[in-house]
DNA sequence: GCATGTGAATGGATTCACAGCT
DNA sequence: AGCTGTGAATCCATTCACATGC
């Protein structure tokens, strides 16, 4: 057990953010023929401290050169490996609705790693149909066999709020580890069975606050 | 100036966000007939803290009753009038592609608040037609214009990421100060002009380092 | 000399624990 | 008794500052 080094371990979900914003920056310099960056330079990109960058890095394990900086290639190639993006991982989308339909054919996704498989939704209407770049719709009950059939990992709650709650419980049935939810509700989670959401209506009331604030103070 | 309370000042984003959430959660109980609520109890639902919710309540002044708990819809009200959402915002979208078609007719924006004036593109294909829902698209220019004639203090930025940054700029220029920015780019923002991100990348790879160390501790 | 990696110091946010009101 | 509001204590994240190595 000593000696077997486990980087990537105990690191919070801050830094995580964070490293995933380097690595972006990483390929952008990296498409730019640089070769090398210090931390100084990173931290003035982003508005942050340039001890914190290097702390953050420190995480993963040395990859820096004392007086010279990080190799970007290597970083990257690191960072990527870190985070578990150096292999695809597969998505399946619950809700075909607008904002289903408009994720499954977001390019990000795929220019990334991250493959959609399948949307499902309970609607008969929509099943059997498929998004404009062709990723076919199912049955809300075939959602389960296709995850096994590809191998999905992550599922994505895309449905109104009250079939939130019910599409994360059949993600978690049918062995999802890694859920993203669009539903502005609070799930009630396994153990095990990490959420993201990402809430549309409280970014929009934190801006509307910061309006207000704004109004007051003048 | 003594004894001008000014509840609502130097609150944390942190803070903002989780009242925001509170709010939601106050609507369903009142929508359930509910009447009165404790720290407690609401800690239960969003496996919080009980003093932090007593904390974050109490930054916008003293709204329990000692030995009761909290009556729902008084606090309701209080909160909406300090959130700034009391009345309708206007808000525009720059990128009339699938995320900025899909953001313009989900139905939680206007059924909270959130008016959706227009759509805004540069491509001469899309100006000129409309989302399912009737919101218009405009031309790019046209954009500070329209955002005059109809108070828009809120813009979001629904373009890929190299226009971003010209989005952010030419939204400031027309005037407003409350950004959110879907596009995966660290913006460089002026002072007083707030933006708030929303990564789906960040997240999908948050969710993909969580697997990996899920698979690597295994 | 220059930039990393890191212990020590600082600053915030969360939690504890209790005084005070109903 | 029950629950809020809040100082004190704790925890975590960020920043400072410097020893270490190229």
């Amino acid at each position: 057990m000593a000696g077997a080094r486990r980087p990537g371990t105990g690191i919070s979900d801050l830094t995580a953010k964070r490293v995933s914003v380097y690595l972006r920056c990483l390929e952008d310099l990296q498409a730019d023929g640089v070769t090398t960056v210090s931390s100084q330079a990173l931290a003035e990109k982003f508005g942050l401290n340039s001890a914190q960058i290097r702390k953050d890095l420190a995480c993963f394990g040395e990859f820096g050169t004392r007086g010279v900086g990080y190799n970007v290639s290597r970083l990257k190639e690191h960072l990527v490996r870190e985070l578990g993006i150096d292999r695809g991982r597969n998505v399946v989308i619950v809700g075909a609705g607008n904002l289903g339909m408009a994720l499954a054919d977001y390019q990000g996704f795929n220019e990334h790693g991250f493959h959609i498989v399948a949307l499902a939704d309970i609607d008969d209407e929509k099943i059997g149909r498929s998004s404009r770049s062709g990723i076919p719709v199912l049955a809300f009950d075939a959602m389960p066999q296709a995850v096994r059939a590809n191998s999905v990992e992550i599922g994505i709650v895309a449905v109104p709020s009250p079939a939130a709650q019910q599409t994360y419980d059949a993600f978690a049935d049918a062995g999802l580890n890694a859920i993203l939810n669009f539903a502005p509700t609070q799930l009630r989670t396994r153990p095990g069975v990490k959420v993201k959401s990402v809430d549309l209506r409280i970014n929009l009331e934190s801006l509307s606050f910061y309006l207000k604030n704004v109004e007051d103070g003048a």
